[in-house]
DNA sequence: AAAATATAGTTTGATCTCCTACGATCCCAA
DNA sequence: TTGGGATCGTAGGAGATCAAACTATATTTT
């Protein structure tokens, strides 16, 4: 199923085979060296090509001082008010035990505050301060500026497809407790 | 197969202009919650797309004992031998730091050996033992597997945009040194 | 109602990663 | 040839993350 385009995969091949170095995964002025197969892998580039986001998104959100996980999650917590930490986990992809040192950071910072629920005593019920809805909206100012870089190399024609593609690929490849 | 599927772009679409909750990113039967412009954000799902991918290849390889990072750093250690572990770092996306108990426990393990350069006395050359040659070819099995499986989510028509679209992305995001 | 089971959040330990500092070595220029 | 600066690999510190174990509370079963 799904091949990796003859064309692509020959010309792969073809700088693999000779000494056609033209693969410059990273810049930087490196000699830039074969990759062989893993330069056609989707799921390499894919690595590269988060880690370069993020790493971008965090020199953006470094000018303020906050932190690049604060925006996932104070985004849900403004659109889910009152949620828990577990609930916020899954939603952000993050394990509720990685949440814990970020949101205990964040209520130092007066950025969110953890209530009791009142009908279930274990869990929190996390809503943003009025400084944590102030936070938000400076990471969505970065966040939109990020994104609209992103989209631009992207480009306008595929963006839609590749959103579309990348969510095939999350909700695709969750460990099927069989198998 | 697998198209990106207008309804599913539209249904996307709408969901972000207005207010339906319906996208949900992560199962596991959990309740779903509002992602607000997050939902549409091309770097959150960039990042639990890779995420979801590096998981599914950590399950392939786990089978057969070898560690996911194996794989570039054999791949490119067989397409370019007697390189050093900068220029490998520099191939595989890693800090050379990161590389050094890596290759150390790969060296260990009888995969790869660490010869001096002989030109310079700094650099390690490194090559793949008989053993390392096996390792990859199993891991590249496994990658390929995953990479199959990764190319039936994105689907054939998109592939080759989708995967130009992350090499535009790693090349595009790169710090620049003014600004 | 009591016991068994499940869940929320925390703690701890392990892994992976980067950055910075460092000694060894290389290279270029004076 | 002799500095000074760059580069190679390593060491140590910091941060993010997950999984497993634990406590407290809920829920379900008997």
């Amino acid at each position: 199923m799904a091949q990796p385009s003859r064309s692509a995969q020959n010309r792969a091949r073809r700088a693999a085979a000779e000494d056609t170095p033209r693969l410059r995964v990273l810049q930087g002025g490196a000699p830039a060296l074969r990759l062989g197969p893993l330069g056609e892998a989707l799921g390499f580039h894919l690595r590269l090509a988060q880690e370069a986001s993020f790493a971008a998104f965090a020199r953006r959100t470094g000018e303020s001082g906050l932190k690049p996980g604060f925006f996932a999650t104070l985004a849900v917590i403004h659109e889910n008010p009152g949620l828990s930490q577990t609930a916020l986990g899954n939603a952000v992809g993050r394990d509720k035990s990685t949440l814990t040192p970020r949101l205990a950071e964040m209520e130092r910072a007066g950025l969110i505050r953890r209530g009791r629920s009142a009908t279930d005593r274990r869990s929190y019920a996390l809503t943003l301060t009025p400084a944590g809805e102030e936070a938000l909206s400076i990471l969505a100012t970065h966040a939109a500026a990020h994104d609209a870089q992103l989209d631009a190399l992207v480009g306008p024609e595929i963006r839609a497809a590749f959103l579309d593609a990348l969510r095939r690929l999350n909700q695709g490849l969750e460990p099927e407790d069989d198998e």
